[in-house]
DNA sequence: GAGCCGATCGGGGGGATGATTA
DNA sequence: CCTAATCATCCCCCCGATCGGC
């Protein structure tokens, strides 16, 4: 057992449980939450078979392929597939996003970079922000984005509105990799 | 809802998964433990089959999560989770705090390193007190501070001002955790 | 402004890292 | 001299926007 420890605090209500979940003489309380958390125990022993678990262990996510997420089915949707362009699928996920929650997509435009705005209710604001901003409207919406960027910051952006609506991880990583 | 703590060692591996299951700011180590723990068998849908797997408890009580008070609230706010970086954190927090009682505030004036002023009523001040001090303003407040500096310092600094301001461990502890 | 997309490259800033000092 | 804490240099990554390609 040549493991780094860390010392927590815990509440006492999880120690009892810790402490009902022991299975052996000598187990640390490390043993036991390795076990409960279906972790492999660091150096020595067995570990519990346990296929499904609900705990994100890596941050390998598994891309799901089926639409058990709304964004995939929207993603694989023909409406979307038609696009060509990085910059049409960046907007097209962007209008998508405002349907589902007009009032809350109203937070984009706490967005920014260095010095431009990223996010605007008129193409005029986010010029006055840079230079050849390009600003495009995001179709059937009040807003505007900023269009020249390279894709790696158009993959920014949408990772950064994802987060801000409350997307999970996996819808996140989903819208952000269909930009490109 | 004050609990009792205990204090447990556990190993390095669990500590990073514990980590990686940080849902929101202010969260502590036994906050997720709970929330892992306490997993019912499946949130959504279909439950997964694993009984082997399954914690005995007992415990009617459901484990407490993270106490709401005031800072949390900003922390997990649109507001504040527009930014990436460390500075743009630190800076975000101080201008909330200074938000909440600008006359206290004015007590950070007294916090300094070993030759330089943290915390000034304009940049020049600080860019006096030593070289590339990269001086801030502190948004939307007549102060500044240094930003040229480790994420240690700055939590560091997140700290003293917390405890100068009078906020609990708690509050201070969300803080200091949040400036990354 | 009006052709449009976005790769490429210059510039700037964040903050890790190594230096410095108490 | 050694350690811990602070300082500030400087590398690297990110952002901006020009300009090449289609």
């Amino acid at each position: 057992m040549e493991q780094t420890m860390k010392t927590i605090e815990i509440d006492e209500s999880i120690y009892d449980l810790l402490l009902r979940n022991v299975n052996s003489f000598g187990e640390t309380p490390s043993d036991v939450l390795a076990r409960l958390l279906n972790l492999a125990p660091s150096g020595n022993g067995r570990r519990a078979a346990s296929p499904t678990n609900q705990v994100s262990q890596e941050t390998k996510t598994p891309i799901p392929t089926s639409p058990q997420n709304p964004i995939m089915g929207f993603l694989n949707s023909p409406d979307f597939l038609v696009h060509g362009y990085a910059v049409e699928k960046f907007l097209s996920i962007l209008s998508w996003l405002y349907k589902r929650d007009p009032e809350k997509f109203a937070q984009v435009l706490l967005l920014n970079g260095r010095s431009r705005q990223y996010f605007g209710r008129s193409g005029e604001v986010l010029e006055a922000s840079g230079n050849s901003v390009m600003p495009k409207r995001i179709p059937d919406t009040p807003y505007w984005v900023i269009t020249n960027s390279p894709t790696q910051l158009k993959k920014q952006m949408m990772s950064d509105v994802m987060r801000l609506l409350g997307y999970d991880p996996a819808s996140s990583r989903a819208a952000v990799d269909a930009v490109r």
